[in-house]
DNA sequence: ATAGGTGCAAAGCATTTGCAGCAGC
DNA sequence: GCTGCTGCAAATGCTTTGCACCTAT
């Protein structure tokens, strides 16, 4: 809450911020910081690659997107809603669910706990087919 | 179960591979390639880096051993129980401990089939601090 | 003997960084 | 005008691969 400005990140409100921005709005499924630019150049925003791995490292460090390593290591994000959550992603359409599940909650607390564990986190995500490309 | 070798991966026994193996016998932390790489070096069981990351992901395709992978995007390796589990990793010394969680099963069985996704697999990981390290 | 395995060095990728120029404030 | 932001290109770091040699069977 230091400095609020119209990102959200940094103290200046640049075109390249707010087209990030707004790219993130318009998509709603996961996208690596190179999809994201690729899909800024088609729309005719121009924003340099570094600028869009900085912009979106500073989103995310401000918890303002959501990230998911994928399994070959590349990161990917959205926005997302504030809470805490998971996701179901198909990993054919790239389709996204926001689920949550308070019993995850709970029980990572208490395995963490048990094993004299403290300020612990957690990654969560679940992979699989949607019913659209599940039908191929 | 086409044909049993010594390692359970490849058709031949090799020294290579037989030194990784018992590398993943003596560590129960997770490690990447490269960890693995340098601790063979420094016992003298010189095996070249490629062929300890190509013996590590056959492993893991094999399901020989367990991936995770860093948030930094490294895949990092461990010999593992057979059965499914997650696990508890110490995000300062490394230390990891194996947890079952028949309850988060379930739930993940139950959010997929609810949204109609099929053929969902999951990652979970939880990272803290061991007691050890908490006292800091 | 012959395929599979190995190792080196080079290539591939995603990501980070140095630095000069540009642009909000 | 300062300072932060941008963008290019170079550098980094993990991982993969091409290819010639080696070795278990």
């Amino acid at each position: 809450m230091a400095s609020e400005t119209a990102t959200g990140i940094g103290v200046r409100s640049t075109r390249q911020r707010s087209a990030v921005l707004v790219a993130l709005d318009e998509i709603d499924d996961f996208r690596s910081s190179q999809e994201l630019h690729d899909y800024l150049r088609h729309k005719g925003d121009n924003v340099g690659l570094s600028t869009v791995y900085r912009t979106l490292t500073a989103l995310a460090a401000a918890r303002e997107v959501d990230v998911i390593v994928r399994e070959d290591g590349e990161s990917v994000y959205r926005k997302c809603s504030g809470t805490h959550h998971h996701h179901l992603v198909c990993r054919d359409c790239g389709r996204t669910v926001e689920v949550a599940g308070p019993a995850v909650e709970r029980w990572a607390d208490s395995v963490a706990r048990d094993h004299g564990f403290t300020e612990v986190n957690h990654t969560l995500e679940l992979f699989g087919l949607c019913a659209e490309c599940s039908r191929g």
